[in-house]
DNA sequence: CGTATTCGGCTAATAGTATTAGCCTTTGAG
DNA sequence: CTCAAAGGCTAATACTATTAGCCGAATACG
């Protein structure tokens, strides 16, 4: 091999660095050759272009709220487990919102394991409501949809009115937790 | 005046069919103007640029799924009201997915009416759980979630199993209306 | 050691898009 | 009939992405 300097991984955090201060439009490969002070068609030895950059970025941040996730659900059942993985989860985009929304939703083959991985987690986190096969899919779909919601538009701005927006999550924390209930009940 | 010919609306809507044709990114003033039959530059006298023209579509796209939800809001009230909200606003996305993604939700000026009117439908569909003040605030950035987060990924694909997603629209559903109960009863 | 290979940078060139400036024709108002 | 302005056009500039091909340095190895 020849000299250290830059790596695909090296790309990708400068990518990271880039949407967090400037926004997810902001990622091009010139900001990112600019930042690594290397001109921009040597990023291509690196990454094969922009499309896939934006891949990796978009697995990176959905591998850190996997890991965010697998540590609020570790070691907790019921309630408090759903309570700890949407806490975990919106903090994580309240903490990073243009790299929430720099996650791409839709599926590629590139981000599969780790998509699958969050899934998992949010199933995981279902366990003790007594959701079985189908039932336990359209929960963790649910589950996904509000956090994934709320999320989006907290990060973006949507939520203008001054009332308080952790009483808000709360609200809707507490509906996922009913209909859960409910849904386990039938 | 002059020729008839195109317009800021007749823009817009060559944009909305883009949009709708080939997805939110192929929203280029050169495409725009290909389907107009005329040289990009030309385009600048009427609409003041590219950023402009995603705010008017999007607030065209705001305004038609308010167009929707008043619909489905008008003559009805408590879950019946809520359910036809959830049903259209789902409609709407799933007739129109790129369009719906097109959707800003940073608020700007340009759509903050609109934006409103949206709030207001969604409030009014609310009345019957007897939701007063900061708890209806809530109770709407719940529901927006929910139904937003659920639009967006099932129009991104998100939703990859073969599971039904009526039905876990359903359980969406029922989560919401069991979640208001609760909260209109404190 | 010395050398061949390859990694990882560079420059040059092409192409697509946004945007501005300034021209020119048609049209509608008077 | 005239003329001002609306609305189109071309030319030019500035980015950005991407490809091709060059070249030096580090590495592997005979």
């Amino acid at each position: 091999m020849a000299r250290a300097a830059l790596s695909p991984d090296a790309v990708v955090d400068l990518g990271l660095r880039i949407v967090d201060e400037e926004g997810p439009e902001a990622l091009t490969l010139s900001a990112v050759a600019g930042r690594a002070g290397v001109a921009t068609p040597s990023l291509y030895k690196h990454v094969r272009n922009l499309a896939e950059l934006r891949v990796l970025v978009s697995g990176r941040v959905m591998g850190e709220l996997a890991e965010v996730a697998s540590e609020a659900v570790l070691g907790r059942s019921g309630d408090e487990a759903l309570r700890a993985l949407m806490d975990g989860w919106r903090s994580y985009a309240a903490r990073h919102p243009h790299r929430y929304s720099a996650m791409i939703q839709s599926p590629r083959p590139e981000t599969a394991e780790t998509g699958d991985r969050l899934v998992g987690i949010i199933l995981a986190a279902l366990r003790a409501y007594g959701l079985e096969g189908q039932a336990a899919i359209h929960a963790v779909r649910c589950l996904r949809a509000a956090m994934h919601g709320f999320a989006l538009l907290e990060a973006a701005g949507a939520f203008q009115l001054a009332e308080d927006l952790d009483e808000s999550y709360a609200l809707l924390a507490r509906m996922v937790v009913s209909g859960l209930r409910a849904a386990g009940e039938r």
